[in-house]
This record gives structure tokens, C-alpha cells and sequence, in this order.
DNA sequence: GTCTATACTTCGATAGAC
DNA sequence: GTCTATCGAAGTATAGAC
């Protein structure tokens, strides 16, 4: 008994054109920052019609919402794999030095601000993403005799995450002194450090 | 010979009005992100007409500059006063921890995105800060006995930065775990690596 | 299942009255 | 120097034609 409170019809999900709208509205959120991202303006990038959004998604929240989704799931399981296969430090700090998706993700946290709908979403998976990381981290520590006391995996993870953001946030502005200097010291430190690290 | 591109006639810049309306903007800015900051609801929170926004800012971009310019310039004023009468690493530590400033900067970032002449102006507020902040970090390293080779001012600034970023961002979102004891091994490893710290 | 015609709201900005 | 009347463009969303 759905007792339909919006008897609106809806496209269907696995429709060429609503794949294309996506495609279109990440690219520009990427580009131009999530305010670039109307109805209009994200047609207009598909070669389609506006009012096509709205026929495949009830509201611009819910096309934040399939956009955001759609990259978060396959990041996550980027990372799940790639820490299957190696979780030590340097692969954690490769997968968090992305500038895609630090960009992808300073654009969804403003969006957060006044969108409640995306930030409950958007909380769900920054706490999926955590515990897959912190779990890694906790396992590299403990391999190279690193205690809780001396470096919890918790802060280890947050500095190593809170770095690649505000490098690649700096990259955005245009302001990137002294990135390559931290960047070659937290290779050289992480390669220093890990004995899985080659040459 | 200004040879007037725009004829257009602007208040004054001591108008109590005009400062109504720059408060309005950055309350409006802060609580739900800028997005919200259009000419209509600022004013509405000023409780003036729309009308005034475009008298006392020729467009909404030279309204942003202007929320921008008196904060950092605040901001700025602050950090330097603070380093002056005591550069050590907590007290730069503090300054970073601050979540208001944090929201603030995260709300700028994500509109340089897509506002150039606004990108200018962030860029060299974020070059000032780094300035003033990287003397005292090595000044403080430096005192510490730390050398460059051990960790390279910068990299300790960014660290610094990215961690207390992060965690503000995060907290926006209703993510907090793992902060409490983050927070507690930063002060601690400080008070333990700076002699300043006290008991 | 797919798309279009259209309504209604809010936006930034200007011209001109006081 | 201060404020208001008003415009045209752009925004989201719906109702209905194919």
C-alpha cells in the first residue's frame, strides 16, 4: 500500500537518455561546481531537452543523489579492491591523492550544506569509506610495530586524508607551493617506514 | 580617465545599510551554504528590499568579495596577532581548530569554483595565511630542534591544516568519530614535542 | 515508455523617482 | 545619497500529447 503521494510517472533507470543526463551532470558539477548543475544547463550538455531532468528524475535532489551514488559506489569498491589486494600505507595514500575525487567530494560536502537530503546520503557513505580505510590502516600499523599509543590508526588515516583534500582543495585555487615538496616527503617517509615499499 | 564602463550609481561604503546587508550575506553563508545567498533572501534577512543589494554591490560577485575581504582580513589580523605574542605549535594548532573558520573556507573554495574574479581574490588570502603561518611553524621546528630533513616546515603546516580541514568538514556532516581522540593525540604529542606546552 | 508544451517562481540587474 | 518599480532571463516542476 504505497498510498502514492506523488502519482508522477518516471523514466526508466536503465534508459539510454537518463545515463546520458547523468554523464552530463557530473561533468559539469566537476567543471563548474555543483550551482552549474540546473535542469536547463545539464540538458543542454546532453544535446536534450530540460524537461527531460524532470521525467527522469522527480527533483534535482534525486539526480544529486543518482550522481553522487553512482561515483561513490564505484569508488568504494575501488578501494575495497585495491586494499584487497595491498593494504599498505603508500596504496592508501595513492587512493586518497586523487584530485577527481577530492574535487568530486568538496563539491557534494557544500552541497550537503543546504541540501539535508544529500547529506544523510552523503554521511552513509563517508562512514563506509572510513571503515574500510581504518581497517587497512590498523592493519599496516600493527604489522610495523606501531602501537595505539604512538600513532592510533584513526589519526594516522585522518592526517593522511586531511592532507590529500587540502592539497587538492589548494590545487583548485590555484595555490600549490610546497606540494611537491610534502608529497615527496610522505613517499619518502611512507617507503621509509613500510617494508612492503620497494627500492 | 576611468572612461566609465558602467555609468551605474553605488551607495556609500560606511552605510549602516550596506553593513546590514554584509552581515545578512555571511549569516546566510554560513547556516545554509551559498547557494542561499541570493539578492532576495539576503535582503529579506536584512529585512530590506531586494533592490538595495544591487544598490550597495553592483553585481552578486562584488557582494562576495566584499563577505570574503572582511573576514579573512579579520581572520588574518587574528593569526597574526596570535603568532606574534606566541608562535608555538599549539597555538597554531588552536587557530587551525577553529570550525567556524573551517565552514567558512569550505563554502569559499566551493564557490571559486565556478566564480573566477572570486578564485583571484581567495588565492591571495590563502597565500598571506600560508605565509604567516609557515615562518612560525619554522621558527617553532626550528627552536624544537627539527630538522628540515626530519619533517620540512610545510609538510608539518599542511598536515596541520589538512587535519583540522578535514574534521570541520566532517563534522558538517554529522561525522565525528575518531575526533575526540584525534584531538586529544595532537595535544598531547604537542605538549610533549614543545617545551611552551605547559604541565 | 518517451518526450513536449506550459505554468509558476525566483533570479540578477537596471532605470528612474525621491 | 537613498531607495523603488520593473524587466528579461533562468530556475524547478507539472500536465498532457505521442
Amino acid at each position: 500500500m504505497p498510498s502514492d503521494p506523488s502519482p508522477r510517472r518516471i523514466g526508466a533507470v536503465d534508459s539510454k537518455t537518463r545515463t546520458q543526463l547523468l554523464d552530463a551532470a557530473e561533468v559539469l558539477l566537476l567543471e563548474e561546481g555543483y550551482a552549474a548543475v540546473t535542469s536547463r544547463r545539464v540538458a543542454a550538455r546532453a544535446g536534450l531537452k530540460p524537461q527531460l531532468v524532470h521525467y527522469y528524475f522527480r527533483t534535482m535532489d534525486d539526480l544529486f543523489l543518482e550522481v553522487f551514488r553512482r561515483r561513490a559506489e564505484a569508488n568504494l569498491a575501488r578501494v575495497e579492491r585495491a586494499i584487497a589486494a595491498d593494504g599498505s600505507l603508500q596504496v592508501l595514500w595513492e587512493l586518497n591523492d586523487d584530485p577527481r575525487g577530492a574535487r568530486f567530494n568538496i563539491e557534494f560536502v557544500a552541497l550537503a550544506n543546504h541540501r539535508k537530503a544529500i547529506r544523510a546520503e552523503i554521511a552513509r557513505y563517508a562512514e563506509r569509506f572510513r571503515a574500510a580505510q581504518l581497517d587497512a590502516v590498523t592493519t599496516a600499523l600493527r604489522t610495523l610495530g606501531v602501537t595505539d599509543l604512538e600513532l592510533p590508526p584513526i589519526v594516522a588515516l585522518l592526517l593522511l586524508t586531511g592532507l590529500s583534500q587540502v592539497m587538492a582543495l589548494e590545487d583548485a585555487l590555484g595555490v600549490s607551493s610546497g606540494h611537491d615538496t610534502t608529497r615527496a616527503f610522505i613517499e619518502r617517509t611512507l617507503g621509509r617506514v613500510d617494508p612492503a615499499a620497494g627500492s
